[in-house]
DNA sequence: CTGAAAGCGCTTACAG
DNA sequence: CTGAAAGCGCTTACAG
């Protein structure tokens, strides 16, 4: 590979002048400019991005930690999109990858990232574990922002109003005419993330009806599992709001499995709006994410946030996708 | 940040033996390597990898480069996979995507992976793509291996048996008594990976009976058109065999939404064994793709290879997961 | 606008 | 086993 040496001598030039052309942050001549770029070009010449940024303290890279669980579409919906908006704005994104989901093993991935000298970082995960993030960082940390956790103090954050939605998902069902309607949830997770069932509770409480919200795991694999939870729990139940679209189509499996119809018997609504929830059968009523709009917030969080901006918080609201997972309820 | 001479200070050695403690790869007396590792952690030092890249250049990183669509699950599954067998090997995978599909979209992230001095390159694509990568590699080329193409002479490679299974999927519905079987495949890309077509049309022809292949985009959301396309040009049609699962996702979605009964009146049968497919309605059968086995086998090609390897092929066998959404053609 | 020089934080022969 | 020194390929004040 050639180096600035090889560059510098092909053009004439001292490596400073070439370091300044592909920088561009420094006046060159013009026709500097082209001898070293016809140098570089006749080279095939690449800046080493390591020894730029040993050199400059800037890597122009921004590092990403998100779950492991990378089949999982929404963070990779998230991902996209901030690769996307990154790219534009002249960043890199590095992953790292966290292998559980315990606060721990997400700052061993941020440490990995700090130890690539990223220039910011931006955390998918829930409000604790970016806390914990947040206090792991060193002395002279980079910036940082949160994406889709809940709102919390302290914490640069962009992400979506879960509790809207959740509010949004139950409203819906109870313009249908459901009354017994179940929220399953997330169990176990420290801490619960609260926003979506808060806002059912609030929409059963303000339709005075009886809240029932059941604890269970949120995988595509659950559905069994869940399934059986309302049954017992709430047998005469003929709505559910599922925490996340992954278990909603889960819930549609498990349903169909034991001849349920839904919605004749039984409305699902979901959350998230993945691309398979348009294509199930029944496709999936759900409250869309606006990943794009999130993305496009925490950059700027990230980026444009000058000194000020260390506490700010975006919270975007969602939209509601009625398919065909819901109907009015049974005898009605 | 605290710097190598931080430590060695606090440490009272020279810093040649705190980069020795660091790296292992030297001698060193127990006595100092406590004290050095004592001090280390007291400071909170971590090696600052930009300089030990420039230094040493050695990374301990290797290059993935991938599609942009990083929602394609079966993208994501062997990403996972590649991740946590480098781990396992003590090499960090940093990813590039390439944002279109298009050679010279590959070849931009693949650059970008060099400028971060990986020392191998791991590309996930077509076989077409994955040889001009390897022709754009410079003069003093990391190794490199394709994962999941098709296989051709001059490119370490792992990937999975497509042609037998392929095979294997058109069998299992010939089995099931259908005669009236199409393909549905991918058309335009260059070049089209035929490896899964030909698997078929070699069932097919043994079975004596007259193949289809139908050429269609392959998505999620490809299900309505390539539904059209079989009723327009195989009417009699009792089964399709989808180059892979997303295309089968979206045409069981297609099939519900006209009241065509899969597989009662059309059997589906797709590629990939998706975590989804096992809980679609009906669930579907599907022609497994060992993915852990491939990544395994990359890894090796990759680190393991000596001089010699540099044109070795790994092909892994298929296994066919038979579900509801293939039966006994109709009427019989 | 341009060059010579110092330095970023490490690793690696080279002596000892 | 250990230290002093050179060097990895850049960027950045500092002069001019």
């Amino acid at each position: 590979m050639p180096t600035i040496y090889d560059v510098a001598e092909a053009a004439g030039v001292s490596i400073a002048t070439v370091s300044r052309v592909f920088s561009g942050r420094a006046p060159v001549t013009d026709a500097s400019r082209e001898r070293v770029l016809a140098a570089a070009d006749a080279l095939g010449y690449r800046p080493n991005r390591m020894a730029q940024a040993l050199a400059g303290g800037r890597t122009k890279a921004l590092g990403l930690v998100m779950p492991f669980t990378l089949s999982n579409p929404f963070y990779t919906r998230i991902a996209e999109a901030l690769i996307a908006h990154g790219r534009q704005r002249g960043f890199e994104i590095l992953f790292a990858l966290a292998e559980r989901t315990d606060p721990d093993s997400y700052i061993d991935a941020q440490k990995s990232l700090l130890d690539r000298q990223v220039q910011g970082l931006l955390i998918v995960s829930n409000t604790e574990t970016a806390h914990l993030c947040r206090e792991a960082l060193p002395g002279d940390p980079p910036p940082m922002a949160a994406v889709g956790c809940l709102p919390e103090r302290g914490l640069p954050l962009a992400t979506v109003d879960e509790e809207d939605g959740g509010y949004r998902a139950t409203r819906h069902l109870i313009e249908l005419g459901h009354r017994r309607i179940a929220f399953l949830g997330l169990a176990g997770m420290p801490p619960r993330p609260l926003g979506r069932e808060h806002g059912y509770l609030r929409a059963m409480e303000e339709a005075q009806v009886e809240a029932h919200a059941i604890d269970t795991p949120v995988r595509l694999q659950d559905g069994e599992q869940a399934l059986d939870a309302v049954l017992r729990q709430v047998p005469d139940a003929t709505a559910v709001f599922a925490q996340n679209d992954a278990l909603a189509i889960g819930l549609l499996r498990a349903l169909a499995e034991r001849g349920i119809r839904a919605p004749g018997e039984l409305s699902v609504a979901g959350f998230d709006d993945l691309p398979m929830s348009a294509l199930t059968v029944p496709s999936l009523t759900t409250v869309r994410v606006p990943v794009d709009a999130i993305a496009v917030e925490a950059m700027r969080l990230l980026l444009d946030s000058g000194d000020n901006g260390c506490d700010r918080q975006v919270v975007i609201g969602p939209e509601l996708v009625a398919r065909e997972s819901t109907g009015p309820p049974r005898g009605s």
